[in-house]
DNA sequence: GTCTATACGGAGATAGAC
DNA sequence: GTCTATCTCCGTATAGAC
């Protein structure tokens, strides 16, 4: 079997794992929910993985990584302000994932599992270094907003957008009337801009 | 036994419930570690609460319905601001729970557990209109602040200070590096004032 | 009301044939 | 590499004595 081969079952099986953990939750998926979504067997995932964290770590991996991605992409046509890149986080996820669930349930993992917690550290820690470089070029085009320099600025909007985001994500999982675009609305009213 | 004996044993039952969904989350948690921790034994607290399920949601409701009490009280001395309220929040999380790692249980759960989901509808549901209720009597002495009346200002900042609130328990709970006086900070920064 | 002991089901993971 | 079949453990919840 090719390398190509190799990765496309792996993309296969995180596809499905990814389906799977949506629905019923991390630790609700039983290796036989991914089993069956797969159309695999059970040992073919393990021949793939080590087994359920794995995946998760996996699947988790992948998806952060995107949202990094696109935001370093988006810095080409200029600097994104703090709101058009709240906008590229939440848009980004919405699209990978329909709603929030995979990720609430990825925090919650990580608060208690050593593995999760530290694949969490790593791939929230280079997203927030993109943020960061983000929020710093556009900073430095609107000196008057940012007395203290640019980095200053950046480095203290940081923990803002990221909650932004992290509240985004959560409320339109778990509440029944969260209206999205109100969301962002009321988000463009309190950042800079 | 009396009432009084009954709830009290209840609350302890409750309160190593906590500490146990606190220190494994809510899955990893299992009975046994309930009774362990309780030191009764399952039987006692079957006798109590309906199972596992039922236990969590008794402990978010106690925990939750406690921060609207919270800010029911401080509207005593005059409209407490935004900032206030967040303080508010995140301090009596703290107080109550040491760290946010059983809201990000429950945020989870709920997500994925129909009765949790409900209990958690119902509580966020009028903890957001205690807070809907706060933030109308502050905008209401700064009309500079609100053009459209204190009623749509109120509705549209709500979404944004649940969001805040619940990112400054993801990061406490999830990251490493957290620091609660930057994050209060620049919650302060972007609030109104 | 509370204890001890246990029934019952389901989970993750592996063995061995192909 | 993948499948089928299964092993082993652990969790929830209950039964029955006190």
């Amino acid at each position: 079997m090719t390398d190509a081969h190799r990765e496309a079952r792996r993309a296969q099986i995180r596809a499905a794992a990814l389906r799977a953990f949506t629905a019923k939750g991390y630790q609700r998926t039983s290796i036989s929910d991914v089993v069956a979504e797969s159309g695999l067997s059970a040992g073919a995932i393990y021949g793939h993985y080590d087994g359920k964290q794995a995946l998760f770590a996996a699947v988790a991996e992948e998806v952060l990584s995107r949202r990094g991605a696109e935001i370093e992409d988006a810095s080409g046509g200029g600097p994104p302000s703090p709101l058009t890149v709240l906008t590229i986080l939440t848009g980004g996820m919405t699209r990978d994932l329909e709603d929030g669930r995979l990720l609430v349930q990825l925090w919650a993992e990580s608060t208690v599992d050593e593995v999760i917690h530290d694949v969490v550290q790593e791939v929230v820690g280079t997203l927030r270094g993109v943020l960061r470089g983000a929020l710093r070029t556009w900073y430095a085009t609107r000196p008057d907003l940012a007395p203290d320099g640019p980095d200053a600025a950046a480095e203290l909007l940081l923990p803002v957008m990221l909650g932004l985001g992290q509240g985004f994500l959560m409320q339109r999982a778990m509440l029944d009337d969260f209206d999205p675009e109100r969301y962002l609305a009321a988000a463009a009213a309190v950042l800079p801009a």
